[in-house]
RNA sequence: GAGGUUGUAGCUCAGUCGGUUAGAGCGCUAGAUUGUGGUUCUAGAGGUCGCGGGUUCGAGACCCGUCUCCCUCCCCA
């Protein structure tokens, strides 16, 4: 016999932690509906060889994988043990837990090409493994946000997803964000315009420090991963471009030479101007060349939001990606998507106490039941009361009333019906707000008109 | 994947230098109150000290391993 336990980076969410994740789900999807994406929800397993390169050489390490069923072991070689992990994994697991939804996605548009209207717009909720390192914010099983819009090369929808978050985060409370915005292409540019095309990679996951360790820790970081010291010098607008009123300005001058970078700034121009046009007050938008994200299939614009004055990663993440369905074969499909992160919404609303407090209750009516009679009594009532939209439960033993109105106490139940032999004999129940402690004796009626009110 | 840290009752945590029967608060159960919750009072139940091994006359405490929690790096939502 062991003692129950929780797998690593993985939590059970009890009543009152799903009514508030469910506030949160139910605010998203409303919005997401909105905008006019359509549902979607795929298996949880899919086909290693769906998942695996999507991700980097890191994040195929990160891939929960699923050891194939039955003896999997005869299918081997005694050369396949004495392989690396990695050929040995190919031989005996073919499915994993899916990274996120976008992949699955890409997956779903491929194979349903012919029958989907575009451009096709989806949003889709649902569980994703990592087998990551549990911190704080980090789990191993989160929950995915997604909408994406496919088959355009549009900008609108890169303001529609900026128009989405200004919609969805103050719904939740969460006034104070900022949407980070920048585009890979101008990152490109910049590699380019400093002489070093092909080491994009690494100045973007240097450059994507800045804020966390600084400029000259950022420089170091550049030196040891084989940067030249006149391409880094060449850098230095960088770091002074977020003390400019104008950046775009800047950056035109600056990278001027380069046909990508701007195509890039462009891009976002357009992007500001469509905003602009939609009529969003007081846009929460920065342009930050400093953003650049992991993830390597992002071609275009990029997005991350972050809550201000909490000690918390982004709780929304995305961007533009020309070749997403490449991998799969099809090419020239692009599309822009957006990923918020229930789990880390979460524990932003927690720790800046936005939740409300109405959604934690679900009973409003508790009848009790204290012998046989009033059993019967309840049974029959029980009904015309849920009819009247009243959530109601009887306590279903007949046990003391002390202990049946404990129970309704701790379930924060508001009205409880005490019957007994005198409120059956006149038809006029008592009830009793559980707050104040008044009782009333009541019709049915009123009983429903009071709860009601 | 690298480094650090934590684990004692349902929960939060004490537990001295290694020494007799491992404690507190909260919660739980029962009673004071056989038709009335929250407040109060009284009594009670509840422990393989994460797990496995070792040192010792003796281990909750010391050593090794392992799992877990939290944190830093990497990366990300």
């Amino acid at each position: 016999m062991s003692k129950p336990s929780l797998a690593r980076g993985t939590r059970d969410f009890g009543p009152e932690q799903m009514a508030r994740r469910n506030f949160i789900l139910d605010t998203i999807r409303r919005n997401y509906q909105r905008y006019g994406f359509q549902p979607l929800e795929t298996p949880a397993l899919e086909n290693l060889s769906v998942l695996m390169g999507k991700y980097g050489d890191e994040g195929d390490q990160l891939l929960f994988k699923i050891l194939n069923s039955g003896d999997f072991k005869s299918k081997t070689t005694s050369e396949d043990w004495e392989g690396t992990a990695k050929s040995l994994t190919t031989k005996i697991s073919e499915k994993g837990l899916r990274y996120d939804l976008t992949v699955p996605f890409a997956r779903y548009v491929v194979m349903n090409r012919g029958s989907l209207a575009m451009p096709f717009k989806r949003y889709q909720i649902q569980p994703v493994w990592r087998a990551d390192r549990p911190q704080r914010g980090r789990y191993r099983e989160f929950y995915q946000c997604d909408a994406d819009v496919v088959g355009t090369d549009s900008l609108l929808c890169e303001a529609e997803i900026v128009g989405l978050l200004h919609d969805i985060f103050p719904q939740l409370g969460i006034e104070d964000f900022v949407v980070k915005i920048n585009n890979r292409k101008i990152l490109t540019g910049i590699a380019e315009v400093v002489g070093a095309q092909g080491q994009e990679g690494t100045l973007c996951v240097a450059i994507d420090k800045l804020d966390k360790i600084g400029k000259e820790k950022v420089k170091a970081e550049l030196v040891e991963r084989g940067f030249q010291s006149n391409s880094i010098e060449l850098l230095e607008p960088i770091f002074d471009l977020d003390k400019n009123k104008d950046p775009f300005a800047v950056l035109k001058e600056w990278l001027g030479s380069s046909e990508i970078a701007m195509e890039g700034i462009r891009e976002l121009e357009q992007v500001w101007h469509f905003i602009q046009l939609s009529g969003l007050e007081n846009p929460r938008i920065e342009f930050d060349v400093t953003l650049a994200r992991g993830l390597s299939y992002y071609t275009g614009a990029i997005f991350e939001v972050k809550a201000q004055g909490v000690q918390i990663g982004s709780i929304s993440g995305g961007g533009r990606y020309d070749n997403l369905t490449g991998t799969f074969g099809v090419p020239g499909i692009s599309g822009v998507g957006i990923s918020l992160g229930v789990d880390r919404i979460y524990d932003v609303m927690e720790e800046l106490g936005l939740f409300p407090e109405s959604h934690t209750t679900s009973t409003q009516l508790m009848l009790t039941n204290f012998d046989r009679e009033a059993f019967e009594y309840g049974l029959s009532i029980l009904s015309s009361l849920r009819r009247a939209g009243i959530n109601t439960e009887m306590y279903p033993d007949s046990v003391k009333l002390k202990k049946q109105l404990d129970f309704a106490d701790k379930k924060q139940i508001p009205y409880v019906m005490l019957i007994g032999s005198e409120e059956i004999q006149s038809g006029m129940l008592t009830l009793k707000n559980m707050k104040t402690g008044e009782q009333k004796k009541l019709e049915l009626a009123q009983v429903i008109e009071t709860i009601l009110q």
